[in-house]
DNA sequence: TTATCGTATTCTGTATACAGAGTTTACTAG
DNA sequence: CTAGTAAACTCTGTATACAGAATACGATAA
């Protein structure tokens, strides 16, 4: 079934990054279903590593059993779990930032400032995609420096899910200026090494952005049960199909990267 | 290879139950090497169910892969690993406090008080894994409180790298009854609904737990590498064997609880 | 037309089969 | 006796095969 020959392993890892990669950036859209031979067949797999990827995703919350147990979608966003996350994130943020602030190193200066030029820099021109990835990538640089893996375990799974809420819900860069100005303020009082600065900062920056989100979030309203976009499967009229149907790996987000 | 009829399915949860709680309570020790067909062998199932439920313990950091890639094994508990984990159990018992006492129930009363009441008394009477299980219990109590589902599947992630903590290394009852004296005024705090007062308990909760178990395995020291107790498989003299000479299901600590 | 029962279809989870990567072991040459 | 090489083994990951659970479909009877 796999012509293509497979030089670097590891299919789970590789299909369960592909899903998470599109559950995150909105590609795969809730309220979707899928079967997991539909999923293997677009990636050119084998049902074998998607069950084992789906089982990962399923245990991290993304994705959910539909209810017949006849397949999985994307487990839908709620605005009370986006609280609870964020809530979750303040107390995270806040550690981190106090602990990295207790371990003060100069080489965090260099590689900080330089994220955050260009943060700013993506701001100004209004890029949302590189944003959220640089947003994710400035809070996995401190929760690194905060030199707790745990912490930075911790976090990184919850990122997922804040991923997929910045995707989701921030389309228009709604004073995104200001995002960028907390995290330099953040990046000084962990530089200086005065932990509770940065701590408070940290807590409130987590705060800020959940405040912004809501208030993003309330312009949404009724439209959030329709998905931004959808990538799936150009399904005949009548949401249906028969199984063969499909031209093998054609027209996902990610055929060929699968493959390689 | 199965001739018990399999009347409760999802195989793969059995099997992570098993080995988690092997983990945990300390069952399984680490630097012991296994192979997936051993495992599956003991536990009376195919490899697939072990291959699945490996991949989840894997990713929560509990088993590591063998250095050849010939075989897994339990993750050894490093003390720097545990300091992080306490770290952020801090963090997060304060918010979960603080979310409590701010959403007060009466029904917490009575359920709180319970808890409370059996830990005493398992203080009393010394039984450490029943003290083990209700302190778990009462900190799980209090995630659910915090009504954010979010905290509570993340801090119940690190609990169970903190019921290995506990198992391995807190062996004699030293001052336990402190701890549920802690408990006792963290459960009045939030009843009253005094958020504050609950944050700042249940922070110095974790911290004075993390004192106690480092205090408790300064006496480990050395004796840390060579792990309590065992029930591997009867390895012949030289750390090798044969793969045949298990006489099938035997002496493991779960063999008919999976094959049920 | 509607209700009910039986049959076919779908889909999942588990077991088995297969193939590759790396390691140990054994044999041969020096 | 040692070094080097080749064969066999061990173990993993992936693919395929199999079986059961549950639904949807369809036919028959009222």
């Amino acid at each position: 079934m796999l012509p293509q020959l497979h030089s670097t392993p590891d299919l789970v890892e590789r299909v369960y990054d592909a899903l998470l990669n599109g559950i995150c950036t909105g590609d795969l859209a809730p309220g979707e279903r899928f079967t997991q031979e539909q999923l293997a067949e677009r990636l050119g797999v084998s049902r074998q590593p998607v069950l084992q990827a789906l089982l990962l995703l399923r245990q991290q919350g993304l994705m959910v059993d539909t209810e017949n147990r006849r397949g999985i979608r994307v487990a839908p966003l709620e605005p009370q779990f986006a609280a609870g996350l964020y809530e979750v994130r303040a107390s995270l943020d806040a550690l981190a930032a106090r602990l990295a602030a207790s371990r003060p190193r100069t080489d965090l200066k260099a590689q900080g400032n330089e994220l955050i030029r260009r943060g700013k820099n993506a701001s100004s021109e209004g890029d949302l995609s590189a944003l959220v990835s640089l947003d994710v990538e400035f809070h996995q640089f401190l929760y690194a420096a905060s030199d707790n893996p745990v912490l930075a375990d911790t976090a990184n799974l919850n990122w997922h899910h804040t991923r997929r809420v910045m995707a989701a819900y921030l389309r228009q860069p709604v004073s995104l200026r200001q995002v960028w100005a907390e995290h330099q303020a953040i990046l000084n009082a962990v530089i200086k090494g005065d932990a509770r600065q940065a701590e408070k900062l940290s807590r409130s920056h987590a705060e800020q952005s959940m405040r912004l989100l809501f208030a993003s979030l309330a312009g949404h309203a009724a439209t959030s049960e329709a998905p931004p976009r959808s990538i799936t499967a150009p399904l005949t009229s009548t949401g249906r199909q028969r199984t063969a149907s499909v031209p093998s790996a054609a027209r996902m987000a990610t055929p060929q990267e699968i493959a390689s």
